[in-house]
DNA sequence: ATGACCGTGTGAGGAAATCGCATGATCGAG
DNA sequence: CTCGATCATGCGATTTCCTCACACGGTCAT
């Protein structure tokens, strides 16, 4: 105890935990290998407790390295609260925000909240940031930005990961779309099942949450999508599915450009996005921050509220 | 945020808190006032909010700054939680435990606290000190000490600080001992009103807890002690009460050296003085510090019971 | 089985932060 | 008004921390 422990060494064992490996951890810390080996090295030193042990060729927590790593997440949100609540105090001139989220969660959703801030005080500096879906809850961590928008589900965002405050923003269906004059493009109502047939086309498996997405509503639905090409940006899917190629699914307020002559139908079973505004613990009661979720929770109603139909491109 | 803070920065500004000036938070620290001003330089530069107004000579804390200390209590009892449950983890070879009191605890309290944990578990490396009473609470808050006896009440130990976890270890009487002889001493029941036409020997005012015991106790009796001596170690009290000086109030744990020719007196209105055992908030936790406790209160319980009578010397 | 790749841990060197001493400024007490 | 006390600030010295380079051990593929 003669020694007081930075939060930061506290971090930097947090992630390991969360990644798994060291060298992980420095990536996101943009830090190398080795200060992270040594800065754990300290802790144990200073703790007494051996906190990780070789596993292969990587390592893992010792169960006193777990329990610390409880204890920190606490320590953490406990020093978010003191920072929500001195910046409360904190003169206005000097607030700012940083969000980020995915591609398409920025067009949606991450540019109107910014705008509507903007507006809304133009003292207060707004910065968005486009991240990967992987990288956003990392950033977060990191400090690097102070909301995350991402998708719950997945590998990137479990169900039940307690480290994060979490705010839904948005829960969309997904349409599926056809190339126009495709026979399904007459039906009145459309299931998923009708689709079992078609080629499909979708991203790449483990490269986007759209891949598990489809998958997992297929197989509830009762089949095996067959994979006919690979593509990430719902452009360059509304292209493909435009050109022929294949059937597809997007969210709903993902808009397609109207060159691309695609029918756009409502399912009967749609699966759901659903789109969450992430933060770090404690940290919602920054005003800043409190001010963003709520302009992300209008920017999500906005959305949902505005599509004209669900024909529309 | 890009930039976390390492809890002794908090700590200093908890310690500034508490003495109300740097010189003196420097002092408990072991630092110059420069580093502690650099210290709280740099944390108001990190968090972006003026933590402290000078005021006259001194500092005094912005709301901010209080706000502030409130939570590094809340960080500080947490990180000690972690201490407590890695220790668990530790090999039991390696605890150590440090304790330390005021000169008559040390005698009663602390050291046959610290035999029976010795021959308890001889693996545990106990360490005792006598320090000041005012010291004491701030050894603690700067961990240089694990358990700090105090009596509660006073300047030193306000009733209702909450900073400190608190164990009540003893509540003894004061007693009233004159000089052997003495036309009090023949009574059966004494009561401090008889004494108040006597000359006293009381402590400096200021100097210990036992002035401010006696002088409150007296007001209350309805007089106001005339102080002929001072003194403060009870050895010295009791020789001067025992050359017929005046006479004073000593605990009833307080042995008096059989030359001394004192007459011991109970008191139908005695004060009693509460010994309380303090550590930092959260360490109770700790498997050594806990057994430190546990140690103290049985050798409380055996002070009590162990006394053949009022008159022994 | 062997070699290449990947990940961790260690020691040395340099950069950055921190501490202590000396100085100046400001306020309160006598 | 003078003096003592307290807090802030520059500069040199020390400690701490990060990076680089390299060794060690484990995994995978040919």
């Amino acid at each position: 105890m003669i020694e007081s422990v930075d939060l930061r060494r506290l971090q930097v064992l947090r992630l390991v935990h969360r990644h798994g490996t060291v060298t992980a951890a420095a990536d996101v810390l943009h830090l190398t290998p080795s200060a992270v080996s040594h800065q754990l090295r300290q802790l144990a030193r200073e703790t007494g407790v051996a906190l990780l042990e070789p596993d292969g060729r990587r390592v893992r927590l010792t169960p006193a390295g777990r329990a610390l790593v409880a204890h920190a997440d606490a320590l953490h949100a406990g020093w978010e609260r003191a920072r929500a609540e001195l910046a409360a105090y904190a003169d206005g001139s000097s607030a700012s925000l940083r969000m980020c989220g995915f591609p398409s969660a920025v067009a949606g959703l991450l540019a109107p909240a910014a705008a509507r801030l903007r507006a809304a005080d133009p003292g207060l500096a707004v910065h968005v940031a486009e991240e990967e879906p992987a990288d956003a809850l990392d950033r977060l961590l990191a400090g690097e930005t102070d909301i995350a928008v991402a998708v719950l589900g997945g590998a990137t965002l479990p169900l039940d990961d307690a480290k994060f405050g979490r705010r839904p923003v948005l829960a969309e269906p997904f349409d599926l779309i056809v190339p126009a004059g495709h026979p399904l493009a007459g039906r009145v109502e459309t299931a998923l099942a009708d689709a079992a047939d078609e080629p499909w086309v979708l991203a790449a498996a483990g490269s986007c949450d759209l891949y598990e997405v489809a998958v997992t509503a297929c197989s509830a639905a009762g089949f095996t999508p067959r994979v006919a090409h690979h593509a990430r940006d719902y452009t360059a899917v509304s292209a493909l599915v435009a050109c022929g190629l294949g059937v597809a699914l997007i969210p709903r307020t993902a808009t397609v450009p109207t060159r691309h002559a695609v029918a756009r139908l409502p399912l009967r079973d749609a699966p759901t996005r659903r789109v969450l505004a992430c933060v770090r613990l404690g940290s919602d009661r920054r005003p800043a921050i409190a001010r963003g979720l709520a302009a992300l929770e209008e920017a999500g109603r906005d959305l949902v509220s505005l599509p004209e139909g669900p024909d529309r491109r």
